[in-house]
DNA sequence: CATGAATGAGTGTTCATTCAT
DNA sequence: TATGAATGAACACTCATTCAT
């Protein structure tokens, strides 16, 4: 069984380059997404909890959806990389995709605010679908595409389905795994998930 | 293969009872909701759209989420008996889930504008988890689960994964095979889709 | 010489058709921008001024620019049939361009705070020449031209100048003899004007 | 017909005593001028567009309409000594007033920007009345005056006119003759202009 | 001479909501 | 039952201006 993501990726490279104002700014929106609705947010409250002036907020992002994408821009980055070294190395396209279970199972389970907002909130806002979050969010999502694809390939997965749609199942899987948890704010073992959900997908679901 | 739904299952009863008013209310919402989201329509579109007066959704609305869940309640209404009637006689745990993936398939692929609002919009509404939709929405969910429970007592499904998660599974599986053909606006075929999830699901997804 | 326009002109009918918040909001900008520059009244002044909320300006008026237009075509209006009026019976192109250009310096000699909008603050707001303002305008400006073409298809006016920058011509002298008055408020006589742009443009400018 | 002013007037003599930043701050706003309204101009584009910061401006300039009037001075100073020398040597008013009425169609026609700015946006701002813009206007504007009462005390021009209203007219003609162009981007004549005009004011407008 | 950072006060605009008729 | 009129409170956003460095 995979162990905790190394404690603490460093979400947050307090760059000289980046003003001290910004950072502020970004730390508030993500302290107000802890207590509120990413909606319910105002400028009002962003600039008061960062303690800088409202108009501050203009000069660096453009508007408030741009600061949401912005700081789930910084939360995912650190992810990016992660993902594709966990699984190099690993040997068959099952551990693989068990692997990259796992991980996501993890990161919702481990950052509950995130998770709310990626599985809830932020796939309605207009332009989302156009925006780099959601490009980030592919790219996990072709991971996974990338690893059905070659296990197909090598003749381990079984190629009379669609990869794509088995990638949405396993997504979608994962997700509403995850819901009922982030809904009714309970803790969940990725573990035990994770093992449901691969018995599930990989193994006959018919006994015996 | 499942055979489409029963042609236009009438969605709206005009009981004499609903106000002239309260109905025009009704279908403007729903009309609109075809044009924007719901968070875009204000009450001067209803309103407008309606042909009533502003004043008058508060007679019948304590306000526009209220609104939406009524609409909604209704939209979902015919389906609540409709998947128990269809899935009776049926032979076979596996059976009844395929039946019950074609219906939801179907369901979202023939209304998409519903589709997006219950895949994508409502989710993310304060006070959605306490809602009537919501609990129409459960007892889909439960008929699956109960489903799942029966197949396991009497054998046909392995008992060595939650039921609950399993249940998760399929409804995220359905979920996210859907939602690019509705965020996109493809059509889809439920009959596709059905066979994949299906044969993911229920077999060994090792080759041979 | 002509006699002064019919006292009072009535600007604005009371029709029950038009709301009280409506017409109090027109009045307020009347009154306002007798103190001080268009550009400079804000929505608070308007409703201030109004005794009505900020929100109603907007329930009527899409935006101030949009009011600004409203008001002035109501004040307008009422001199388009009189223009037109006031020529027909006349005898002689000469005649009337007179007549024309006396009513235009007794406008403008009557109501400074619109002779000030009209000649210099309008024009310049971004969208003026879509404006219906500018077609109110120009409307009299092709009752001169057209005075002008007549004057020379009867072989009255010499017909070696395009009839068009006459029109201009006398449009210009028009207005830049009004301006020094309006800029630095002082009353002129728009007898005297007449006179004086008459002489000027109807004969030889050249001694004996 | 007199020929064109002769190329390119120097209209930025690059004093040492102007720092650069000046300099550039100058340039950066007549080159915005050119892409849209003076009043749509703000600060963060000046110092956008100047490569400087935007509290430099201040250190030069104390408002941004002082910083205007600096570009419209520096744009029209060279115009004021040249229109002079221009008439010197000529004989007979209406020559000069000839010469004089082609030169202003001439600039206005050869710089759309300031032909703009001038006879559109300027005017209505606060203050330009007491402006040094307004200032070097009247020059030119005296010119033509002087012009004028020295053709009627040398009885070349007839006196029972007011001179100031002349030279209103005779502007107010220019002006109105060029503002179509301006207005809707079309070139035009100077020497077409400069005809129809002087023939209107010059000589008699009845036929024979 | 020049900059980066931050501010404060205001702007137009939006909308759900109320109420007398 | 339904409407026209009006309200209040907030909201995102803008921008000229200042100041320490």
């Amino acid at each position: 069984m995979p162990k905790t993501l190394p404690d603490k990726i460093t979400q947050q490279k307090p760059d000289r380059s980046s003003p001290p104002g910004r950072v502020k700014i970004m730390k508030a929106l993500r302290d107000l997404l802890g207590e509120k609705e990413f909606s319910a947010i105002t400028w009002a409250d962003i600039a008061g909890t960062a303690g800088v002036n409202e108009g501050l907020i203009y000069k660096y992002f453009k508007d408030s959806r741009n600061l949401l994408h912005e700081v789930l821009k910084e939360f995912l980055k650190p992810y990016a990389d992660r993902m594709e070294l966990e699984i190099t190395g690993l040997e068959g396209a099952f551990n693989k995709l068990r692997k990259l279970i796992w991980i996501h199972f993890d990161i919702y389970n481990s950052d509950r605010i995130f998770a709310k907002i990626l599985l809830l909130e932020v796939r309605n806002y207009p332009g989302y679908f156009q925006s780099e979050t959601y490009k980030l969010i592919q790219h996990y999502a072709n991971i996974i595409l990338d690893t059905i694809k070659e296990g197909m390939r090598k003749g381990e997965i079984r190629d009379d389905v669609s990869p794509r749609n088995l990638r949405q199942i396993i997504i979608g899987g994962i997700e509403h795994c995850c819901l009922p948890g982030v809904i009714f704010k309970k803790k969940w073992s990725p573990d035990a998930l994770t093992e449901d959900l691969c018995t599930i997908l990989f193994n006959d679901l018919r006994k015996n």
